[in-house]
DNA sequence: GCCAACGTTGGC
DNA sequence: GCCAACGTTGGC
């Protein structure tokens, strides 16, 4: 008995950590998330396999740029343990962590970036629930349906 | 660099 | 429990 695949999305800002990166290294873990959604959406949402939309965000132009996998469940972010992390959480225990990541496996990249405004004009398409448009939604990790999924691929 | 939108913190 | 102050995100 499997699970169904899901899919996410995830951003990060390609000066800090881009697409090609995650290509050089492989697998990396998502450390450094330190907003509850989105820490939720990797602790109780995501399994090994599921699918990634890799975003670049905070650039010129925004988009998704490539696809990874989730590598394993979710475990303690080490970096709120680390007193000199700028991540550090002083209210964070080895006994109650507060924070949680997943490794992330780079599969491939985009023959294109798919851009954000581009995104935007099939609102449509991909229905209100979709957390990257919603008005005000700044999550950094959040879900896509498998239509979802599908319909930004297409767009590749 | 600006700033709107949102989340968190902490005084009361 | 309210809410002002502050910090962060992320498009532009």
């Amino acid at each position: 008995m499997t699970a169904r695949r899901r899919h996410w999305l995830m951003k990060s800002e390609p000066e800090a950590f881009s697409i090609d990166d995650l290509e050089r290294v492989g697998t990396e873990p998502w450390t450094g998330v330190r907003n509850y959604q989105a820490r939720n959406f990797m602790r109780n949402g995501m399994k090994p396999g599921d699918g990634v939309l890799f975003y670049h965000s905070n650039c010129t132009p925004p988009g998704i740029v490539g696809i990874a996998t989730v590598a394993c469940e979710a475990y303690p972010d080490p970096t709120q343990f680390e007193r000199k992390s700028h991540y550090f959480d002083p209210k964070a225990t080895r006994e109650e962590p507060r924070w949680f990541n997943v490794d992330v496996r780079f599969e491939r990249k985009l023959s294109r970036l798919v851009p954000l405004d581009e995104i935007r004009r099939h609102a449509d398409e991909l229905g209100e629930d979709f957390a990257l448009t919603r008005r005000g939604s700044r999550l950094s990790v959040l879900p896509v349906s498998a239509a979802q999924w599908k319909f930004l691929l297409s767009l590749e």
